[in-house]
DNA sequence: CGAGATCCATAACCACAGCGTATAGATCGC
DNA sequence: GCGATCTATACGCTGTGGTTATGGATCTCG
């Protein structure tokens, strides 16, 4: 027996109501089918959900955590429907960290003089593909090096990358930094955004690497003096810190940043958007540069 | 009819696979079935969502979105179920911009320690109730002052209240700014963040007021030295950037940072974060006072 | 303490939703 | 224009999910 929604929608009505009762009411249909669709869906996830006294039902530890779910899976597909029948449209954009850098805003007004009837989100992810494999969004920007084969995508802008330095740190007096002089020291990387920084170094020259969770964790190992960091140029503005100072690191390889989509049913509006996108990052490369 | 797991099913089989007859094999059903369901979901919906030619299927600029929508769901329902069968749990915790400010990582820790069997997910939201109404989270650490009786709550500490200047504003060169000396700038609010700002001054001695929508157009709007903000404490050592300065409202009330969660069906652990989160504000605000 | 009320599970039955088979209709390749 | 290939429709039939009825368990209260 498969899974539907049938089954989620008497489990909330339950919670919600109380009693199998009450809930059977309110989905207007007999006492008898609300049991047996809990009991059915009890058995097909192997897990008592509610707690059957003869007053009153509550869920299990179990049955919390599928609630949760169930809820928002319900939202979803009434969200879909609404959607659907509405026609109303979205475009969800999934950006890596700062990799839109300063046309977030432009784009947004430019967008909504464009594109009125299409709402934008612009989903802050650190995922890899920017949320754009977990279905997310429909396009996203992001620097890291992904399989791009499994996706569209256009090249759009590459950016110098820096060295982020504890403010006292010796290396901070110089007005750029190579590779080489940071051999020695320990080099903290964010495990989700930093993945192939440490590719920067042959393998057998590669400083001592540390890993933190979150910008805040990286943030605070270089602020504490103990490590130094490397990002690409558009973060430099965003993450700052008192004891930290960023330098650019003349022999390093830029970082390209690529915008990705989904080769198949891409967004309608997908084009237009990578198209907008292209012209911002273009105008400002050819001015600043 | 009501919408049913079936109908979604039939249709990321159908454009997944290409072909009406394919995705029939692949659901183990006949193809008359997959036409059938594909025909009642199009009328529930009121749109079609595939062209049809004899050679091949595509979806429709409105297939493509409800697409998007349905494999997020079908994904979710998956999720869910693992998670049920594999007696997988975790606990979501929304936090609005910085409200959780240097915790984030100690409490990591702790939690991955005194909890190892319950992953925790860190989202970072800007909506009012930090996602909690939303479904999106479990537990939210806000600093809005929502309205208290829709959730249960903690008061876990409260925070300064700092002006944001452009750096050659003559007020910078002050170590603390009151709420008076604001009356006659631009004062730029958050629309998300900052709903409440406005009323540190009496109706009638206002600053004049302009809006942005997220952090970045905020931090710019200062930069440019147009305008000044105001934002609590924590948010102060997070989002900097050249041209802003930071310095405390002698006269404005503090903010509360709050934990909230859903009163009814709370997730099982959530009394464990609660704890574990209050005791780390705790400490912080005994130690630093 | 026992009668009644209340609530969930089970049983027995039944209708129709949804499936399968068969086929018509449409479109493409050759 | 014929065959191949695809979706839609027609038409029974089966089984799922519904109903009503009832049993068993628990709480209320006289």
């Amino acid at each position: 027996m498969d899974l539907e929604l049938r089954h989620l929608r008497c489990l909330v009505a339950v919670v919600d109501t109380g009693t199998f009762t009450d809930a059977a009411i309110e989905l207007r249909v007999s006492q008898a089918a609300v049991s047996r669709n809990l009991l059915a869906l009890e058995g097909r996830l192997g897990v008592r959900l509610l707690h059957r006294t003869s007053r009153s039902v509550t869920p299990t530890t179990a049955g919390v955590q599928v609630l949760a779910r169930a809820r928002q899976i319900l939202n979803d597909v009434d969200e879909l429907v609404a959607e659907a029948t509405t026609g109303h449209t979205r475009l969800r954009i999934g950006h890596a960290w700062s990799a839109m850098g300063r046309h977030t805003a432009e784009f947004q007004r430019r967008w909504a003089a464009e594109h009125p009837e299409i709402e934008l989100q612009l989903i802050r992810t650190n995922t890899s593909t920017g949320g754009l494999a977990e279905g997310l969004c429909d396009l996203a920007v992001v620097r890291t090096h992904i399989d791009l084969r499994r996706f569209a995508h256009a090249t759009v802008a590459q950016e110098r990358r820096y060295c982020a330095l504890p403010a006292d740190d010796p290396l901070a007096r110089k007005r750029t930094v190579t590779l080489d002089q940071l051999r020695d020291r320990v080099l903290v990387i964010d495990r989700r955004t930093g993945s192939t920084t440490a590719d920067l170094w042959p393998e057998e020259a590669r400083p001592r690497i540390e890993y933190t969770q979150d910008v805040d964790d990286w943030l605070s190992a270089i602020a504490s003096g103990r490590c130094v960091g490397v990002t690409p140029q558009a973060t430099t503005t965003q993450y700052r810190r008192d004891g930290v100072v960023y330098r650019p690191l003349r022999d390093a390889p830029p970082v390209d940043v690529h915008l990705i989509w989904h080769r198949q049913d891409p967004h309608p509006a997908t084009q237009a958007a990578v198209d907008l996108l292209s012209g911002l990052y273009q105008e400002s490369t050819s001015s600043t540069n």
